[in-house]
DNA sequence: TGTACATCAGTGAACGCGCGTTCACTGATGTAC
DNA sequence: TGTACATCAGTGAACGCGCGTTCACTGATGTAC
């Protein structure tokens, strides 16, 4: 963190923040598509010129958004989980579910970003990656930590796993979940799949008319996924 | 099912599927938000206000569109499931899985179109809903047949469910899968928004970087959801 | 401390583009007597 | 079977709009001597 400044660096700092604040806002009425450069210049009292003094391209301000969504629910993520002992690996579970629900629902446009439709024509760039993989890291953090103390249930698969998927399974439990097996390694990548799975079909609406006790639908999902998964139940 | 047509007819029909057919190829190769009453004129050879001689607007072509998606892979969904004996549960959820994957891999901005990110400004009317459920039926049927041929376990749950849910549980049963109890319908359901979960993540890209064997890992994922509804194992 | 020059934020006009939708019209196809 | 009229597909021009991006410029802020 750069700490001296001069007049003209904190100006600098303090414009590219309000050109993102305003472009959040607008992003978050009316989703990615009609996100423009030049309403967004138009609401900060600029020329949609001068923009470009900040952002190289309508693209480059775009990737700053997800960067900044994706440190959002990371945040989100891991403070939740901080906020109970390691040891307490159920209700980490549930509340990091729980915190990425409720970031999803607060921000259904910034959410649509990350994980609905690609922006056709939209190439993320690499430096999207690290900032994407944070809530997957506290996820995995979860199981690797069930794993270390022990209270981690790998049941029989149901059906066994093929050599490619195996190797593939013990690189991914090398980097993101040590200690942490073939099966149970698959079974949290696929966990992953499933609760962004219920959270998108909530927030993109396709749970309307269907089911009315949301809450209560989530809660027993992240259990029932838990358990998938093989982690100690609540309580 | 209109036999006798005048000519008229005849070409009305002809040149609504024709425009059509360039609207979801248009829509195949840049998204929804790239698509364009007048390039889709162009490409016909017509000027883009005959168009509005076969669609009010440009939302109603868009609905359109949806409805045929959303025809097409309940089709799909459909012959999947027929094309096996109704007893054979296990096989049935696969097939049916599959359809769904193999669908949405071939036509990823279709499946984008339905089950991505809600366009915004458009308002899904009515008349999307039925052609929208019929993945839904196919899914809930497998669970109904197991039921009815004794073959769903109803595994204890982990939480069990308030009344809400209960209630909630035992409509969506009476309309989609009859005989089945509260807690498997609850995990019908969620098994829904789970397997869209891993297609989705699979379409939009979410996989890359992350597992290689996508088929292997679906073919488990579809294994272990089946075992957590309580369908009967493979073989 | 003061001056000369370099850096940089912001302006305003312009380029070139495509979009959805409306409307008065022409001319061909269908219908009623 | 033939004529008069109604229906309807398609035309072409226009309205009014907003967009991303470039470029030569002004004037203020910062830096080096």
């Amino acid at each position: 963190v750069t700490v001296i400044q001069s007049a003209r660096e904190r100006a600098r700092a303090e414009i590219t923040q309000e050109i993102k604040d305003e472009a959040r806002r607008q992003l978050a009425q009316d989703g990615a598509a009609a996100l423009s450069l030049r309403a967004v210049a138009r609401r900060l009292g600029m020329v949609s010129s001068a923009l470009y003094r900040y952002f190289a391209s309508r693209d480059e301000l775009l990737t700053a958004l997800i960067v900044d969504a994706y440190d959002a629910v990371g945040e989100a993520a891991e403070r939740a989980d901080r906020s109970l002992a390691a040891e307490d690996i159920s209700r980490r579970w549930h509340a990091v579910a729980s915190a990425i629900r409720s970031w999803a629902l607060a921000n259904p446009h910034e959410y649509a970003l990350l994980y609905g439709s690609p922006v056709p024509g939209y190439a993320a760039p690499a430096l999207t990656i690290g900032p994407a993989s944070r809530v997957t890291l506290v996820l995995a953090g979860i199981v690797a930590d069930a794993a270390r103390f022990g209270m981690l249930l790998e049941a029989p698969p149901r059906s066994a796993l093929g050599p490619a998927l195996r190797t593939e399974a013990g690189q991914i439990a090398a980097t993101a979940m040590p200690g942490v097996g073939p099966m149970a390694t698959i079974r949290a990548v696929i966990a992953w799949t499933m609760l962004f799975g219920i959270v998108s079909f909530e927030v993109f609406g396709h749970l309307k008319g269907v089911i009315q006790s949301l809450d209560a639908t989530f809660d027993v999902a992240v259990e029932e996924i838990a358990a998938f998964v093989g982690l100690p139940a609540e309580h």
